[in-house]
RNA sequence: GGCCCGUUCGUCUAGGGGUUAGGACGCAAGAUUUUCAUUCUUGUAACACGGGUUCGAUUCCCGUACGGGCUACCA
């Protein structure tokens, strides 16, 4: 068996969003799966597009999600370099294997010239404007023009560029992990550029020389490459290495949650939720965007959340670590149709996750947060916080948010239900209840509740007339943990002091 | 426009020639609770359409519709 070797190819042109994510993801899953390698190649072959800054975020984004490469730019490799752009010298000889095979051939049109030919095809109303075998004998090629004048013009130096040829007339077999068998007729497929004036190869030649020399075995991207794949067979071929070309599996695409197309990076903001796992700062405001990691998520449960769109194991579970996945991942059991965007669901997982986290880990991951608002909590105490707090809250920061009251005193009284609830017989029975419970030891709430259950059925009252009061007393809302739970963390110095003054306030009310 | 891919509840999906078409999110109701949340129970809701094939199609085939992708010296 050869082993199985795939890679993550994406190209250093901005914040890599969050199907990128699932692409690699999936790579990962099959490489551990089959004690393969899971390799990052940087496909920077447009030196127009190159972002500087991209390959960085690349690299962390893929640490975040625990999708580290066991080779890459950042790990090495015995197959370096991984990036193209330090390839640059080997694709050529490549290409002109090619051209002496009579497979490709040099072309010398100018942009200018393609795009001045491509409006006057479509002025003639053809549907096509592709250059292509109908087209490339009314072109400045190799094939097309005098050998002498071909030569003379390579010899000068003139700009050129490598097509490959494709012939009409066949049928090209592409077979898919995925989507089973799917058939390409050559005389639909263009002559595809394979070196660029500038030297560089496309994305094609690129690719299809890197996973041979990389030795890669399975090919597993974005459906957006299904088209193209005829020509990739016909690369492998020509170069005659169709015995080892990888096998394929074509990706389903991730779709905006209105279903309409793709998801792309502008929809973070029209639909309010990130697109990208973590936050990129572009040039502009518009090319910035927040992620995930910046929300607050947890990067379990975005990497949970993004294997269930499009793929499932076939059991009722929802929740799985990457450990979990790992044994039962396939190819063959990853859906065929785009997935929308859920971010409901995405936000579900992300508190499933919450909750399932010992309290005194969360409680080491808010502490920073914690100091940032000008809080010293002690660890142990906001672990107890935290365990009160995290079933109510769908990110972890949320429990400071929504519970700032465990730390600093409450700001605004629940005026509504004071209304509603705030009775003549509400002082005295407020203090009553203060009495008991203050002089209460130990300050627990089990104890804490027995010692007000036992109080107020002697005194003829119910829990509705007097805890709702206590609940806005000690939090200012109506939300939040059990009343005796939270006198248990407050203590009771802080209990004293909370009551103590909100009972003053809420006297207040009578005299208005 | 041409080519390629797809289509099970609103969403993510299981299933597969004969099923009460299952689960999850969401939504709704109920139970629990001092509140909120959690949890539990229940409910809501789907095989795009038309032809075949078949004793029988949601499942297989063909069309249509709809959706998506590609159609650059971008990846």
């Amino acid at each position: 068996m050869v082993p199985v070797r795939v890679r993550f190819a994406p190209s250093p042109t901005g914040a890599l969003h969050i199907g990128g994510i699932r692409t690699a993801l999936y790579n990962y899953l099959f490489a551990r799966q089959h004690g393969g390698t899971f390799i990052l190649r940087i496909e920077d072959t447009d030196q127009n597009r190159y972002v500087p800054g991209a390959e960085a975020y690349i690299l962390e984004a893929l640490q975040w999600c625990g999708l580290t490469p066991d080779e890459g730019p950042g790990s090495g490799g015995p197959y370096g370099p991984y990036r193209q752009s330090e390839r640059k010298s080997r694709y050529r000889e490549y290409a002109l294997r090619l051209v002496e095979a009579g497979k490709a051939y040099y072309a010398f049109d100018t942009e200018a010239e393609l795009e001045e030919k491509r409006e006057k095809l479509r002025q003639a109303g053809w549907a096509s404007s592709q250059y292509d075998h109908r087209l490339r004998m009314d072109m400045r090629n190799s094939l097309s023009m005098d050998p002498e004048d071909v030569r003379q013009r390579l010899d000068a130096g003139e700009p050129h560029v490598i097509r490959l040829k494709v012939d009409p007339g066949e049928e090209i077999l592409i077979r898919d992990a995925i989507r089973g068998e799917v058939t390409v007729r050559t005389e639909e497929l263009d002559d595809k550029v394979l070196l660029k004036a500038d030297g560089m190869p496309t994305y094609h030649l690129a690719n299809i020389v890197d996973d041979r020399l990389m030795e890669i075995t399975h090919v597993i991207r974005g459906e957006e490459w299904l088209p193209s794949t005829a020509h990739h067979v016909l690369l492998y071929r020509g170069l005659g290495w169709e015995d080892r070309m990888p096998e394929f599996a074509h990706l389903p695409l991730i779709l905006r949650p209105d279903g309409k197309g793709k998801l792309s990076k502008r929809d973070g903001a029209r639909f309010g939720m990130p697109v990208f796992p973590l936050a990129w700062k572009g040039d502009t405001d518009e090319n910035s965007f927040t992620g995930f990691r910046e929300e607050g998520f947890d990067p379990r449960a975005v990497v949970n959340f993004l294997a269930f769109l499009g793929w499932n194991p076939g059991t009722e579970q929802e929740i799985y670590s990457l450990e979990a996945m790992t044994p039962e991942f396939s190819l063959e059991r990853i859906h065929k149709s785009g997935a929308r965007f859920d971010y409901d669901k995405a936000r579900w997982y992300n508190q499933q996750y919450l909750m399932a986290t010992p309290d005194e880990e969360l409680a080491t991951l808010l502490l920073p947060e914690a100091a940032s608002r000008g809080w010293k909590p002690d660890k142990e105490w906001l672990a107890k916080v935290c365990g009160l707090m995290k079933e109510r809250v769908t990110f972890a920061r949320d429990i400071l948010r929504k519970g700032y009251y465990f730390f600093e005193p409450v700001k605004d009284y629940d005026q509504a239900t004071l209304a509603r609830k705030w009775q003549p017989d509400s002082a005295s029975l407020f203090e009553g209840l203060m009495e008991v419970l203050l002089n209460t030891r130990p300050f627990v709430a089990a104890g804490l509740e027995s010692k007000a259950k036992a109080w107020w059925e002697a005194a003829g009252a119910g829990p509705g007339a007097i805890l709702p009061l206590y609940r806005i007393a000690l939090a200012g809302t109506m939300k939040g943990p059990a009343v005796f739970e939270m006198l248990e963390v407050l203590g009771p110095d802080l209990s004293r002091e909370r009551l103590v003054r909100a009972l003053e306030i809420f006297r207040q009310r009578e005299k208005s």
